[in-house]
DNA sequence: CACTATCCTGACAATTTTTGTCAGTATGCT
DNA sequence: AGCATACTGACAAAAATTGTCAGGATAGTG
């Protein structure tokens, strides 16, 4: 099981570096040859591993998580799917094509037999009276929040007034139809829900910013008695 | 790599069994000798694999779905954790904590850098005024959907008037913050959509049937012109 | 262009891991 | 008690992995 194993440290090695890391690098961190590092690599690439070498160069490693082999239940497994599927049906285009992508890699690496069980467990169809119109991107929030990069909003109120705001996005919140993204709004110094249907446009800022104490997502779940029932 | 490939063919081997299979019969199915399969066995169960064996009868697995290990691009990890939060938040109790532990799970299986990535992205409230209290239970819809069991429902029209109707539940449908199931209705000899929040009974017939082509999802999603955009 | 840094491959012996054999213990079932 | 089976340790046999060496190929650079 060493060699097993190696595979996957080197995966972790490679994961998150912007340069590209050279077989030698790798030879030394894990205390083999190169020749074996050749090897490896070769045989993580045919497991699907998106390892990239580039003569003179190195070894680059697409933005990617390596999951190592895992046991679900049933329902772990079901919630998986029915995620998924609920996922693309409520939001936006790219997230649609991966939420359909992981289900075809999920469903692929299940044997035959086990397919079938989870054939049309869920389906969903959004109405479109229920699902207002975005004119923004559900994609840029999700990266901002993940970022924490500052945006500003483009907003019309409740009663229809358009304000333009400055917040640090933290999370996205589904109620119902409804998305709302959570933030924390600079121009009122609290933390604000914004529908995402009344968001008229967004502009990245490029700034990141560091949660605090005060703005943090925690603060606000701490003050709202959200402790775990809801939160993430 | 011939090791490792036979650990996984080992479990496939014992999945799906009721009776308990003996090392003899594995030693011969794989053509190794039965201490090897004690090892294999061992080492099985040292990654987590849920294997249980008795003295004088052999192995059985937990009903549980190997997954051998795979890449997920950012995307794709994401629809996962955001589809498993919006499960927990949007079904019943035992779904919920299953997409916990699924949560989890695959949280602890990234590296620590990595775990940050997912923290807070999504969080979810489901408002109570949009939820419709069930008198039925989730998870019972979706085992009947996934073993095909006819079910007697005592349901209420959108006239309030009650009736009983024995259908074949195909699939479950998530409407904004409505739940509906898609059945085959033998009372009209039709396909008929039910909302969860006005079913008043379930009852299990423990009869099960089989897809015909009249009565198949398939056919439902063919007549309403669904083909791929919103089918599962 | 030549040069460097690197990826990559084949062959084969050295090394390490896996496997089989054997001998024995432990445990659940009838 | 007797049987069927899981399980363990020791050690030699077999197989896989690894290192070494001797190349070839290719991207980037002066």
């Amino acid at each position: 099981m060493k060699r097993a194993d190696r595979l996957f440290q080197i995966v972790n090695f490679l994961q998150g570096r912007r340069m590209a890391v050279t077989a030698e690098r790798i030879a030394d961190e894990f205390d083999i040859s190169m020749r074996t590092v050749y090897r490896d690599i070769r045989d993580l690439i045919t497991t699907g591993v998106p390892i990239n070498g580039e003569a003179g160069v190195g070894y680059m490693l697409d933005k990617s998580y390596y999951l190592p082999p895992m046991t679900f239940d049933v329902e772990e497994l079901e919630v998986l799917m029915l995620g998924a599927a609920m996922v693309s049906s409520w939001t936006d285009k790219d997230m649609s094509v991966s939420a359909r992508t992981l289900i075809k890699k999920v469903r692929n690496a299940l044997s035959e037999r086990d397919r079938e069980t989870f054939e049309g467990i869920a389906l969903f169809a959004p109405p479109s009276r229920a699902r207002l119109p975005w004119a923004i991107n559900f994609s840029d929030l999700r990266k901002a929040v993940r970022k924490k990069e500052k945006l500003i909003l483009d907003y019309a109120d409740e009663q229809g007034r358009a304000t333009e705001r400055t917040i640090r996005p933290l999370s996205l919140v589904f109620m119902g139809p409804v998305w709302m993204m959570l933030g924390w709004c600079e121009l009122r110094s609290d933390f604000r829900n914004f529908r995402l249907d009344r968001m008229q446009k967004v502009t990245h800022t490029g700034e990141l910013f560091e949660d605090t104490p005060e703005t943090a997502l925690q603060t606000y779940l701490d003050s709202m008695g959200i402790c775990d029932g809801l939160k993430l």
